[in-house]
DNA sequence: TTGCTCCTCACGTCACGTGAGGTGGC
DNA sequence: TTGCTCCTCACGTCACGTGAGGTGGC
């Protein structure tokens, strides 16, 4: 075993790349053992693994460079007890963060893949009507949306954005417009009471049942002859419907470009 | 509502900073409604709001702003999918990435604050020797280490650190040595048979039950006389041990400078 | 002499944040 | 006239990676 190591011969004993070792040296962090006067090479003795052991243990936990040298010249075991637990903390929120994204990109998912298995049925312009089985699903719920005459849906739903970060709304969340009850989406149906985030970890649930659903295209607000075909389609068939409707865009703008294309989903559920 | 907004006003409907709007017009990914060719000012139309939720949601997700600029213009629902797809097996890498960190984490901690509630019974070039009960534990075992005469710790050690990259073995767990029986550990006590990463998913298991546990300060592989120490306390007490001897350090580099202080600690099982 | 190693700049990455210095509108 | 808003550079962040261009050792 040599006395001195090339930067070539450390960086394959340490596995840390050349560019990382002359980094590591330009910031002051850790340098070579000796370097040559008149050329600078650097000589790194085989002993400061352990100085390197001790820079990427803590470095692998995420913690920055600066950090680890500002502990490096005196450490202690309480000092580095602390460091780790601060970074455990840190690391507590970045999980839950991504915890979060994960249920962010699992319902936004859902949505758009039940939009897909519909896609053929729904033509632009045209609407369709079923009835099915709607599993239980959390969500939050907004204020009033406080609409007036003339507004379209922009107003109320900046209005709501704003409000989002107080109430803690995550806006990454699909949201859906909420009527208290069916009587005022068939009076006006671009204009909900409510806004609703399909938080899954909202306090509010939409009840497992039978619901009879409407599906058709257009911007936000843009219902067309949709409430009009539902109403028909529940007297034809002598259907009960009760509680709030829920519409939601199974496609919106984070799918499609077009607004005239965007796919709603509104449903309302069918009494005993 | 006005038909154009300042920079400052659609920042604030936006909840998107104006540093942030100025950055996404010069790299080409949301620009302005308007622009005064006079003097450059930037004027947002309120839909525009709705530009923002597409790049925010995506972006909130972790997806490069070059990604989301690249998708926008011809978005659709299996593209987005898709991204959304392939973003969430990130995801998956990274939490699991995140999972290690908190394992590697923990383990670390344990070892401190073990060596903490012993601090003051093991000073400088001391040993200590006790009966004690350990919980199971996994680690994962390294390969011979083929230490040979006049060898010091460090060449097994970076042979076995080369090694662990093959083996995926994780090296920010702590890396204690391993003899296979008391007679090696009382033979060559800094000159373990094989290394061992005390990594939780590891296959093999330190048993629960008593220990003869001794500790004593100083760099890897200085044992002192704790082996004739131990081998006394053992037979003045009447204990067989059996099994393997490991040896791991509760303060190593990580937690301390000063090489001469690290702090280890020999557990060997007693039989009944 | 040739190929290999080493060196030092300098620039790029990513999504902004932070001034500096200057102009336009009421 | 004054204060406010807006603008465009330019530089910093973080931990390197990637050349470019030049030198030293066998």
């Amino acid at each position: 075993m040599k006395e001195f190591l090339t930067i070539k011969e450390f960086a394959k004993l340490s596995g840390i790349e050349q560019t990382t070792l002359r980094y590591w040296d330009e910031i002051g962090l850790f340098s070579p053992a000796k370097r040559n006067p008149d050329n600078l090479y650097r000589y790194y003795s085989p002993k400061q693994i352990i100085a390197v052991n001790f820079i990427t243990v803590l470095s692998s936990l995420n913690i920055p460079l600066k950090t680890i040298g500002a502990i490096e010249s005196d450490r202690s075991p309480e000092k580095i007890m602390e460091l780790i637990e601060q970074q455990e903390r840190r690391l507590d929120m970045e999980m839950q963060r991504l915890r979060e994204c994960y249920s962010v990109m699992h319902t936004r998912l859902e949505l758009i893949r039940n939009g897909l298995r519909l896609e053929k049925g729904v033509p632009a312009g045209e609407t369709q009507i079923m009835v099915t089985t709607l599993e239980e699903r959390n969500y939050l719920l907004g204020p009033l949306t406080g609409f007036t005459e003339g507004e379209t849906f922009i107003e109320p739903f900046m209005r709501f954005c704003r409000q989002a970060k107080e109430l803690r709304i995550n806006l990454s969340y699909p949201i859906g417009g909420f009527h208290s009850d069916i009587k005022h989406f068939y009076q006006s149906p671009g204009q909900p009471e409510r806004f609703f985030s399909l938080d899954p970890t909202g306090n509010r649930q939409i009840e497992q049942g039978r619901y009879l659903v409407g599906y058709c295209r257009g911007n936000y607000g843009e219902m067309g002859d949709l409430p009009l075909r539902m109403a028909a389609y529940a007297e034809e068939h002598s259907l009960t419907l009760k509680g709030p409707v829920y519409a939601l865009y199974l496609h919106d703008e984070i799918s499609l470009k077009d607004v005239s294309k965007y796919l709603a989903k509104v449903s309302i559920m069918i009494g005993n």
